[in-house]
DNA sequence: TCGGCCTCTTTGGCTGAACCATTCAACACA
DNA sequence: TGTGTTGAATGGTTCAGCCAAAGAGGCCGA
């Protein structure tokens, strides 16, 4: 974790030729702030401080470190960027601990997908990896909440007809529905970024058209199914065919009309 | 992106019963330095700033923004939490425009496993799913150099002997060099890293013995030459196994010594 | 007694001015 | 030519203070 720390202030000791010295590395000085919030982000993740629980108001922090306000503030800021803090103002509010999860995670996947520009079809990979497995788990875990939630989520996607935007929300939250009856947090905080960023890069009216909708419907009834049956086998074949499937057609209309990623914005 | 800004401050409106009256929904006041971050943000993943740009300095920042200097910084601080500034002291300093990539990615990821508490077999199926595509991959776009990297971490994994230090890192290296020889920017990011967090929770001296280390540099050397004929159905085959095997062994230590997810500090 | 209103207190949000520390470039000097 | 010095640019930190939101508690009228 150490090692991971934002860059500090580097010293580089001034090069001398000539006889043996006192060799000295160069050496870092770390800032303030961020030492102040490395202790509090090892108290948070160490368990010392857990969920919810109220840190010192800013002044009496800036009492207790000898820092300044501003100091404080700072690092307060970094561990609420880092999804460690909530901060909420006035009387009654304060700095509350709060462990990072599926939203951290899920924001920072979307932070570099954008910000590395990386390409549609990565994402596919990406999914063609993933979601199989999460299938797989789901089909071996799923309760019976799970497969409520599921069949919902079809039901609505169904329900869509031609309201391509209200067909592509049940799209994102079928998925997702999958993942979460997996019971892998981890590999749901992966897949809700990937849906999410796939989705916002094939939001094309074009794309969707009803043939992709009726595939879609029938692959995801398919596979419904085969998590009922607590099939894992089935699930993640048909998952696999699924995505494999809309990896391709996405890929078609790509080279045909040249679509980029999009804003997610929008 | 904007949903997924900070909590903002929220102002409820007061009750009121009666006639109908002009309706306003709740609306919520951001705070200053989210905005100027939110704003440099859009510009920085909109492509409007590339790489190593230079922003102007603070002070001019706060000239042309009209905010303090504090807020200007707390601005750039969260930038530079989130790995899209770099910011340097001194003259000739300043804050530089950097896109986030792997270590950013990874980064959080091991706050969200830290954080959540993750269990070590949810690392292992997370594996489980990516790395025997990321085999695959790059049996089908390995290059020379690739391959020569491959064989490089391998030797060094052999070399190790019973330098079990070496050993680990020896492996971790082979790991990530399958990973991009894959050339797919998300799953390097992924499976650096869990291959950290896998490695820093099995950093446990009586589970790497000798025969689990010999195992590992066979498994290795049959995947190196998957991906050396280019046979990626084969590479994907002995990485599943390589990988399942290695959860199997793990949970087996673990349900013999209780062994838990180590502070990744050690 | 109860509900509404006011005021006070606590807390984060923000400002402005000032000083310190680091770095680099220009310049003077041997 | 090289070397030490000085000054300016820039981020890092502090201090003192005000504003705004949100509870808490008391006061007053119905």
């Amino acid at each position: 974790m150490q090692s991971a720390e934002h860059p500090s202030r580097t010293v580089r000791g001034r090069a001398t030729a000539g006889e043996p010295r006192p060799r000295f590395d160069t050496l870092t000085v770390p800032k303030a702030s961020d030492v102040l919030a490395a202790e509090v982000r090892e108290r948070i993740l160490s368990g010392e401080f857990t969920e919810g629980t109220a840190l010192p108001p800013e002044r009496q922090l800036v009492e207790q470190t000898g820092l300044s306000r501003a100091t404080v503030r700072e690092a307060l800021r970094i561990l609420e960027v880092e999804r460690l803090l909530e901060i909420r103002p006035g009387r009654g509010g304060g700095a509350f601990v709060h462990r990072p999860g599926r939203e951290s995670l899920a924001n920072t996947v979307r932070l570099v997908i954008r910000g590395q520009r990386i390409r549609l079809e990565d994402l596919h990979e990406t999914r063609e990896a993933i979601e199989p497995a999460c299938a797989a788990l789901a089909a071996r875990r799923r309760t019976d909440a799970d497969l409520a939630e599921l069949d919902d989520a079809h039901a609505d996607l169904v329900a869509a007809g031609d309201d391509i935007q209200r067909f592509l929300r049940a799209n994102i939250h079928w998925h997702n529905a999958v993942a979460r009856a997996g019971e892998n947090e981890l590999l749901i905080g992966f897949m809700s970024a990937l849906s999410q960023s796939i989705h916002a890069a094939t939001n094309i009216e074009q794309f969707m058209d009803a043939d992709i909708r009726r595939l879609t419907a029938r692959a995801h009834a398919r596979i419904t199914e085969a998590i009922r049956d607590r099939d894992s086998e089935a699930a993640m074949r048909r998952m696999t065919r699924h995505v494999c499937g809309f990896a391709r057609a996405a890929a078609e209309v790509d080279r045909r009309d040249g679509v980029d990623l999009i804003d997610p914005e929008n």
